[in-house]
DNA sequence: TGACGACCATCAGAGCTCTGATTAGTGTCT
DNA sequence: AGACACTAATCAGAGCTCTGATGGTCGTCA
């Protein structure tokens, strides 16, 4: 399929050349992520759970009280994103949301009982993919990943095409 | 943020050890595709697509009047997604799907002047972004980031717990 | 005290994504 | 011919994700 796209991209010489898609780190990236998050899914999904659903029980099990836009923060998603998984959570009674008792426009969030079960179940089988995937590499490797990644990130995050 | 999930694992010893958000790969390698996704949408945007848009345009100009079968498989999507994206993209004029003249049961989808002229625009700006990341690397280096990432992918397709 | 800015929560709407199920055409093998 | 397997297309339903907009609360500062 690689291949097809170089051939079809070079013998139209009428049209600008592309970039193709192996060229693209974009697509590795997407493509490996795209795996990642169904390991995930599918290592969660026994105890009821979906990835996002798990991140967040994650960081509130550590820092139970917490508000809903902290929580997004900590997710890296919108607060309007956590606010869709919180009522995702709350109905499946996996957590209880109760009123700041001095700010009364924040609202404390908490894992219930059942809420620490799924995310200990959960746990055990996530943390077994990325167990899998550190021991696919040496430490060193790791960091070199980790370093790429870094790198990655900020020639993104300084392109000056997001403020075009 | 990183420091105190730290000192909450060490401190909280009654409770299974889990693993920091630094230290799962899954996190970087989530939080890096995230921020790529966005500046591609930012890219694409003003032409008026989605990223998903985008690479479905992408293909369809390499290769129209190709099902929207083959279409999913090669953007690594579902055909029920693929549905959707087409029926946006429909409903945009940016392509037209026409019956197969010997096969009925399959449409043919091409893009319409309208949808190359998008993609076209499209392309220029989002190629202008892989070209940046490109561009951040030595060809080492990309190629030790894309053979890192393949290791990652191995890993994660081999894991048994896909199987569990 | 009153205005303003910062922040929280949430609704509305659009789009992508998946799993599961249905309908239908094609090709093969008996 | 009939049964079976494969593939294409698509509906249904659930969930995540974003942008944009609204309304409420808090703190600060004139």
């Amino acid at each position: 399929m690689v291949v097809n796209a170089y051939i079809t991209n070079v013998v139209r010489t009428m049209v600008p050349m592309r970039m193709s898609f192996d060229e693209r780190l974009g697509s590795h990236l997407k493509r490996v992520e795209q795996e990642l998050q169904a390991a995930k899914a599918a290592a969660v999904k026994p105890a009821g759970l979906t990835v996002p659903q798990y991140a967040a029980l994650f960081v509130l099990d550590e820092q139970p009280g917490i508000s809903a836009a902290e929580l997004a923060r900590r997710c890296l998603v919108t607060p309007q994103t956590m606010t869709t998984i919180l009522r995702n959570l709350e109905s499946a009674g996996l957590i209880e949301r109760t009123p700041h008792p001095l700010h009364r426009h924040v609202i404390e969030t908490r894992p219930t009982a059942a809420g620490r079960k799924a995310l200990e179940q959960a746990d055990k089988r996530a943390t077994g993919v990325e167990r899998r995937l550190a021991d696919a590499f040496s430490e060193e490797e790791a960091e070199t990943l980790r370093t790429l990644l870094a790198r990655v990130s900020q020639a993104l995050t300084t392109d000056p095409i997001l403020k075009t």
